[in-house]
DNA sequence: CGACACTTTGATCCGATTCAACCATCGTGG
DNA sequence: CCACGATGGTTGAATCGGATCAAAGTGTCG
């Protein structure tokens, strides 16, 4: 038997209206679990037996298709679901879930989401706003890789990332775990060698400044510029 | 007062599970609303007044950048609803819903959707199910955007509408409404130029026909499997 | 310290856009 | 009812953004 203690959990969104004893019950139900860098949460297509909330670390949500390419389709803050398949009505995952660093995450049977969900409308009502934005981010992705070249997509990526998870620096805001050139362009639907050359163009102009699989934004604002030729 | 049937909206997705006096209930507060080809039923960024089901006809929704680029999100046929906007959580329509046809629509003031969705926990579940469901569509087009090439998409796209709205003729299935070249380019992140040279090619190698905005496919197998170099 | 993962950079190639011109079909009004 | 403008479609040539191919440099960790 664990004790995990409600502060875990109170105030995040997830669990926002919630109160402290429904916070007691619900963690009951939950087991920890921790994610060496690189491990795996869960797998693409493999049957959905749980779903977790992130503690502590970052996690990158990957779909990989047929012939093998890889496309991140979102990293995962501390406070954040995922795995949510049952919630969408599925039996397997979508994705795989690979922890960027060493995570801390708790996990939930599947069977726990609907009773949870029955129990606590806030819960629930919660969820679905999360998958209402996420898929309004969805949309605004397919608008930008539909219309903008590489350089902006790039540009927005790390904008963004920068915005969800960046931390101050001497020199700017660093996005807040590590990531490769590869990652990026699994982001943006690039290779490597295009987002290297954009990285090392950009910290010649001064936006950016970047070492081994650590990214930091020194000027946001004239970096989308810089890119933002409407 | 108008007297609409509830046998018009029996039976459709979003009211499965609801009982035929809820039925009455719900179609008391709609508005019956004709949109001529061409016409919006609502515009992106403007106050959501309304969100609608279309009955009749088929509707495209549009996202304009702020350059002007268009991407057409999807296409809605009869028995769908749009303009959701309310029960997703804001205040404006994120898109521009132009009828492809004469259409015609049931519209629900606002207001009506937290009632309705309160009243019917069925109807609130459908309509979750369906923004999981098009999550996921949004998901996989990214994918599609991020690592397939210009000919795979539009394959696909013809595939996908065929799938949604085709009819049987003589010479194989024909998308259920009148489309351009412009429409599948602004579907697939290309141009119409591109669309034009891939649908003639096809055309030659007896994939596809097409007239002025009617595009059939022949062999949908073959196409593809032409596209599909895995 | 050596192997491996990550990064940089040059050269070349190609898919798709852009530019340009022309043709076909449809709807409309004189 | 036919002429004409508008909308939609085709096709060629030039261009270009990025991918691909290739090779070497660099930081990190066991």
């Amino acid at each position: 038997m664990y004790t995990l203690d409600r502060s875990l959990i109170a105030g995040l969104p997830p669990f926002s209206g919630l109160s402290r004893p429904d916070l007691d019950v619900i963690l009951e139900k939950a087991r920890p679990l921790r994610i060496a860098a690189g491990q795996a949460v869960f797998e693409q297509d493999t049957e959905a037996h749980s779903f977790f909330l992130l503690l502590d670390g970052h996690v990158r949500v990957v779909k990989t298709t047929a012939d093998g390419q890889q496309v991140i389709m979102r990293y995962i803050s501390a406070g954040q679901l995922i795995g949510i398949a049952t919630a969408l009505g599925r039996t397997t995952y979508p994705a795989t879930a690979i922890a960027a660093v060493d995570s801390l995450a708790l996990a939930w049977p599947n069977e726990a989401w609907h009773e949870l969900a029955r129990l606590y409308p806030a819960f629930a009502a919660n969820t679905y706003k999360m998958v209402s934005a996420r898929m309004e981010e969805a949309h605004e992705r397919v608008v930008e890789l539909a219309t903008a070249l590489v350089d902006r997509r790039v540009a927005h990526v790390l904008l963004r990332l920068i915005e969800q998870t960046g931390r101050r620096t001497e020199y700017g805001i660093e996005i807040g775990f590590p990531i490769s050139r590869q990652d990026i362009a699994d982001m943006t639907g690039t290779t490597l060698h295009t987002v290297s050359r954009l990285l090392t163009a950009w910290e010649h102009q001064g936006f950016v400044r970047s070492t081994r699989k650590r990214v930091t934004v020194v000027d946001g604002a004239r970096l989308l510029d810089h890119v933002g030729r409407v």
